[in-house]
DNA sequence: ACCCCGAAATTGGTCTGACCACCAGGCCAT
DNA sequence: ATGGCCTGGTGGTCAGACCAATTTCGGGGT
């Protein structure tokens, strides 16, 4: 036969769920304050150090955010919690950026064709302005990093599945980190064009189009990254080999 | 004139540098041990408190583990510490199941058919005796959970994409653990012919053959999920509106 | 009346030292 | 050889004090 071992509760870890309950109880909103950790301490009968512990662990999760001399506030957690982990896990892989872009080209022509069927109006509406914003940027030679961003995210909220969402998310945010080590160079005049196949796509609601041509964007950034990488091969932390 | 505001490092923050610094450093491997809380205080001239901080957020992040009474081991972070934040961030989307199911049926057909191409023989042997293993378990009348999941993640290595394996395994776990809200029936024996599809497909190194079988099995595993959240469309957790 | 500055209050950050809970390994009795 | 017990070392919790950052607010100058 065998025995289930019994699960340990740690103080912290009771303080942490309770913690988190409170913040649902009291329908605290994203911003608002909390009570402070004294007082909070004493509330729960434990001690200053207990609730430091499961401070410090959710604030970790993105669950709160701590200033120092002025108090603790409610957060909601976002994709942004996730990509340093996700950086970490991914760290020993000098592959990263190839494998991201790669990933990106396996999933994004299957958003950008659900965007066309399920995008409403407005949504639509708001990836026109999102193009020509980039074509302003671009006329005044100003990186359009946040806008190429904003772009694919609007993108994948039009698909209207939050995974797709926040995957996504997390993997531009490590991107976006990457980009640096990289140095994956801005093609203001492809990179608009291309976008603009992929906006008239979703506004014609032809998936099948909108499906091509994300894939026809993409492949053509993995392939500037590609040569990029090749004329720049240097893997700062990875390993340094000749 | 526009002053920078100087970034305050606390004490905390540089303590968990210093420990991540520490381990690659030493070239610690995950399962190591590291040296006592007490030690290292006083070894870095902070105090016991600041170095458990430390300690607590790199435990949340996956990078150690402690055992109470025995001591601190050096880990690997992995998948598995991202599903719960990925969870905290979907908690409040009573669509997460369905969207989990919709973004695996937007990816995984090109995972396999990146499988086919690029699959060592070695790892279509592995896949085949994971189908074996499958159908004794279901002759046994075992839920095959476990086996179905190593069964993605053999297809996700083998396309070679860190990414790929990183993503698809944290929502693996998030689905397994959001199971047991949708009780997930098993459908042990179409299960195993759709998944004897797609070894065949993957074996005979047809891409095209394998995103099909790929994207038509996990298309009738949404469709059961679909008619089973139709009979029990109970949301614990989430608003329970009648 | 308005603005600026500094003291006071509040809150998180760190330190100290003590004690409790737990685990591994050795020792002893069986 | 087995099982129980003791012990040293480890993490977990506690209490109280003090440091550091921020906000608040009142007093003084304009």
């Amino acid at each position: 036969m065998t025995a289930q071992p019994v699960k340990r509760q740690k103080l912290t870890e009771s303080v942490t769920e309770e913690l988190l309950a409170l913040i649902r109880r009291s329908q605290l909103q994203a911003g608002e304050r909390l009570p402070g950790e004294r007082l909070m301490a004493e509330q729960m009968g434990v001690s200053r150090a207990s609730v430091r512990d499961a401070i410090a662990r959710l604030e970790v999760l993105g669950h709160l955010e701590v200033r120092h001399g002025d108090g603790l506030y409610v957060r909601e957690p976002s994709a942004a919690n996730l990509t340093q982990p996700f950086l970490s896990i991914l760290s020993r892989t000098p592959q990263n950026v190839l494998d991201l872009l790669e990933f990106r080209l396996m999933i994004e022509p299957e958003v950008a064709a659900a965007a066309a069927q399920r995008g409403t109006p407005e949504q639509v509406q708001q990836l026109q302005v999102c193009l020509e914003q980039q074509q302003q940027a671009a006329a005044q030679h100003i990186k359009l990093t946040n806008e190429d961003m904003q772009f694919h995210a609007l993108i994948a909220e039009m698909a209207g599945n939050a995974v797709v969402v926040q995957v996504l998310a997390t993997l531009q945010h490590l991107l976006f980190q990457l980009r640096d080590q990289v140095l994956i160079g801005d093609q203001p005049t492809r990179t608009i064009e291309e976008h603009q196949a992929i906006v008239q796509a979703i506004t014609s609601r032809s998936p099948e189009a909108a499906r091509e041509a994300m894939s026809h964007h993409l492949s053509t950034v993995r392939e500037h990254a590609l040569t990029a990488l090749a004329h720049q091969p240097a893997s700062p932390g990875g390993t340094p080999d000749a």
